[in-house]
DNA sequence: GGGGCTTGCACAATCGATGGTGCAACTATT
DNA sequence: AATAGTTGCACCATCGATTGTGCAAGCCCC
C-alpha cells in the first residue's frame, strides 16, 4: 500500500547494507561462505533483504549464468485427464527438485510444437520434456542446437531418449480383457470388434497392432473394416459413430477406443439414446478417466503409469551419456467402475468447517 | 548434428553481417524504420537471422525491458475437467495475443500461492491471472509490491478487480433443477436432499446460500443436516457417503455436490456397489465433466463459463483504471446426458489415413 | 619490525538486447 | 561553394546478478 515502488535490487540492498553489490549477490544466492564473507555481514544482508521483501530478479540471473531454472514440459493439451494428470505430476516432480516448472502445450501440431519450443528454449529452460509431440525429432533438432537437455515422454523420437507407455502390451491386455468380458455372455466374433479412433503415430500404431494380433490369435481373423480411425477428434469420432449406425442400424458388441478424446466423441453420440440403448456394449478405452469408468455400460481402460514415466524421464535426463533409446513402461489394466486415487490425492486439503450456519455472504446477490 | 554450438547472439551476426549489433538488434526487433536503416541492410540482417537460425534470447531482452512477455495463471491445480479447461483457453487466449503463457499450480495452499506468485515475479512476467486462490488478497499484496497487473479468477479477492461465476445463482438454478426432477417421480421432502462438499471458500458459501434459498423457498424447510462440507477432497468425500449410509442404510434421493472433486469421491464410494443401487438417485454437481454427465443416474451440472470469465479478466486486466470490484458471469445449467464441445474442438486434427494394413511398427516388441 | 599468511571485502567485466545520442557522408539549396 | 538538412549507422550506457581478481588490514612468527 504504502510502498507501491518498483522491485528491490541488489543494488539497493548494497545501499542500505553499506556493503558492495557483489557481497550482497555472495551473501543471496549462498555462496558467500567461499567468498569469506563474515558472518555478521551475512547476517546482516540477510536480515536486510528479509525486511526489504527481496527477490533476485531471475531474468538477470538467468542471464549471467545462462541457466533459469525453468523446466519445460511441451504438452499437446491440457484438456483431459491423462495429460492433465500428467501435468499436475510433472509440476509436484519439479517443484520437488526447488525449481520452476513451466508448461505450454502445442496442439499436437508439428509446427505450433517447434515454435513452442524455440520459445521455451529463448525464455533459457535448462530441461525439456517432450510429451505426446506429433515430431519429437523436429524438436529434437532445435533442442540440440541449443544444447537443451530433453527427453520424450509419451511418443517416442529417433534422436532422444524417449519414455513411452508399453502400447503393443496394453493394446493386447485391453483387447483380451474386453474380448473376455464379452465371452461371458457369448463367444465374441471377430466382425463384432471395432477400434476407433488412432492416427498415424506410434501409440495409435502399436495399439492398432496388439489390437490386431490379438484378435487374430483368440477370435481367429481381424477384417479390416473393424478398424476405424478417426484422428484425436471427438467430432470426426461422433461422426465415424454415426455413419456406422447409419449403415448398420445398431453399434459393434464391443469397441476399443483409441483415446478418452474419441471416448467424448462416443459420448456425443450416445446423447441421441437411451442408456438401454446400450446396456449389452462393451467398450475398451485407452486413458483412464475416472467419470468414464462409471458409464452405464463396462468401460475397461488403460492407464498409462505417468509417475513411473515421469520418474524414469528424470532419471534420464540427469544422465548425460542416455542414448536415443526408447523405455517401455508397463500401463494398467483398470476394471470397469474403478475409482482410482489420483496427483490430486497428495495435496492437503484444510479441514472442513463443522457444519452449520454459514451463510455470511460477503457479495449482495443483485436480487 | 553438426554445430551442436551454443545459440547465435546478435553479437555473431554483427561480425557476420559487418553492422553493429545495435543495428542487428533494431533490425531483428523491427525498430529498424524508426531508427532509419536502410531496407537493404535490413534484409542482409534478416536473410543472416534466418539461416543462422537465430532467436533472441529472452531473458536478457526482459532484463533491459524490464518485460518478459509472459502472462502467467496461477491455479489451484490441473487436474480435474474445470480447471484444465480453463488453461487450455487461457493458453489459447495469450498465444492469440502473441505472448508466452506461463501456467503454475499452488495445490490451493495459501502459503504456496505466494511463493508461487514470488516465484512467477520474479521471472518477471507482465501480467497474473489469479485463479482459484485460497488467499487472493495475500497475492495481491506481493503483487502490488511489484507493480505487476494482476486479476483475480474464479474466486474474488477484496484488493483486486475479480470475475467470478455467479455461484448464487448457478447454486438456485442447480438446486431448482434437482428438486423438479425429483418431483418427476414423487415430491422432494426437504430431509431427502443434501449438499456435499465445500469449505469456507467464497464459491463454496455462496453454492450454499443459494441451495438454503432455494430449499426454504421450494420445500419449505432447509435443516442443518444436510450440509455435509467435506472440502475438496476425494477420499474425505467417500468418508462423508460412507458414514452417511453406514448411519442411515441408504443414500439420501437427491444430492448436490460441490465440485467434480467430491464427486470423484462418490465415485469411490460408488464402487463398492452395483450401478442398481443408484437408479432413482438424482445428483446435481458443480463443474461441468463430459463423462461425469453420463453416469448411469442423472447428473445435472453447472457449467463455468470460462471462456467468457477469460475473456472479461483479459479486458480487465487490461484496464489501467479497473477498480477492485465482483465481475459476475453467470454459469449455464447442463441437463444429465449433455456433451458439450470444449476447447479442444477448436484445435484441428491431422485428417486421418484411410483404413488398412498400418502394422509397420517402429519398435521392436520383447516378444 | 618485517615478511608472509589469512580475513574480508570491493572492483570490474560479463551475459545479450535495447535505445538515446552522436557523427560521418550525402544531397539539396541558394 | 558554403550552409543546411537528411540518411544510415556506430557507440555506449544500461538492465540485475554473477564471479574472477585484486588488495588493504589484521595477525603470526622469528
Amino acid at each position: 500500500m504504502k510502498r507501491s515502488g518498483k522491485r528491490k535490487t541488489i543494488y539497493d540492498l548494497s545501499a542500505l547494507s553499506g556493503c558492495s553489490p557483489s557481497t550482497v549477490s555472495a551473501v543471496l544466492n549462498g555462496s558467500w561462505r567461499k567468498r569469506r564473507i563474515s558472518e555478521k555481514t551475512a547476517t546482516l544482508v540477510l536480515k536486510l533483504a528479509d525486511s526489504q521483501q527481496y527477490t533476485a530478479n531471475r531474468q538477470a540471473r538467468g542471464l549471467r549464468r545462462s541457466r533459469s531454472g525453468l523446466v519445460g514440459l511441451l504438452l499437446p493439451l491440457y484438456d483431459n485427464r491423462y495429460f492433465s494428470s500428467l501435468a499436475q505430476t510433472f509440476e509436484a516432480m519439479v517443484r520437488a527438485r526447488g525449481e520452476c516448472p513451466i508448461v505450454a502445450s502445442a496442439s499436437r501440431d508439428p509446427r505450433a510444437e517447434r515454435e513452442t519450443a524455440e520459445s521455451l528454449i529463448a525464455y533459457s529452460v535448462d530441461e525439456l520434456f517432450i510429451c505426446g509431440a506429433t515430431d519429437p525429432d523436429g524438436v529434437h533438432e532445435i533442442c540440440e542446437k541449443a544444447g537443451l537437455r530433453h527427453v520424450n515422454v509419451d511418443l517416442p523420437g529417433t534422436r532422444a531418449p524417449s519414455v513411452i507407455s508399453d502400447n503393443y502390451d496394453g493394446a493386447c491386455r485391453l483387447t483380451e480383457a474386453v474380448i473376455r468380458h464379452c465371452a461371458a455372455t457369448e463367444p465374441l466374433r471377430p466382425e463384432e470388434l471395432y477400434i476407433f479412433g488412432g492416427r498415424d503415430d506410434h501409440a495409435s500404431r502399436e495399439r492398432l497392432r496388439g489390437f490386431r494380433a490379438v484378435k487374430r490369435t483368440l477370435l481367429g481373423a481381424d477384417p479390416d473394416v473393424c478398424i476405424q480411425p478417426t484422428g484425436y477428434s471427438a467430432n470426426n469420432t461422433r461422426l465415424a459413430f454415426e455413419a456406422f449406425f447409419a449403415r448398420e442400424g445398431r453399434l459393434p458388441r464391443a469397441i476399443i477406443i483409441n483415446s478418452t478424446i474419441n471416448l467424448e466423441g462416443f459420448l456425443r453420440f450416445m446423447a441421441g439414446f437411451p442408456d438401454a440403448a446400450f446396456k449389452d456394449l462393451v467398450v475398451g478405452c485407452y486413458d483412464y478417466d475416472p467419470f468414464a469408468s462409471f458409464l452405464p455400460f463396462p468401460v475397461i481402460m488403460i492407464r498409462q503409469n505417468v509417475e513411473a514415466m515421469l520418474a524414469r524421464a528424470f532419471e534420464i535426463i540427469a544422465d548425460p551419456a542416455a542414448a536415443a533409446q526408447i523405455h517401455l513402461v508397463a500401463p494398467e489394466l483398470v476394471p470397469p467402475r474403478t475409482a482410482l486415487a489420483g496427483p490430486l490425492d497428495a495435496l492437503k486439503d484444510m479441514p472442513p468447517r463443522p457444519a452449520g450456519r454459514t451463510t455470511d455472504a460477503t457479495v449482495a446477490h443483485p436480487a
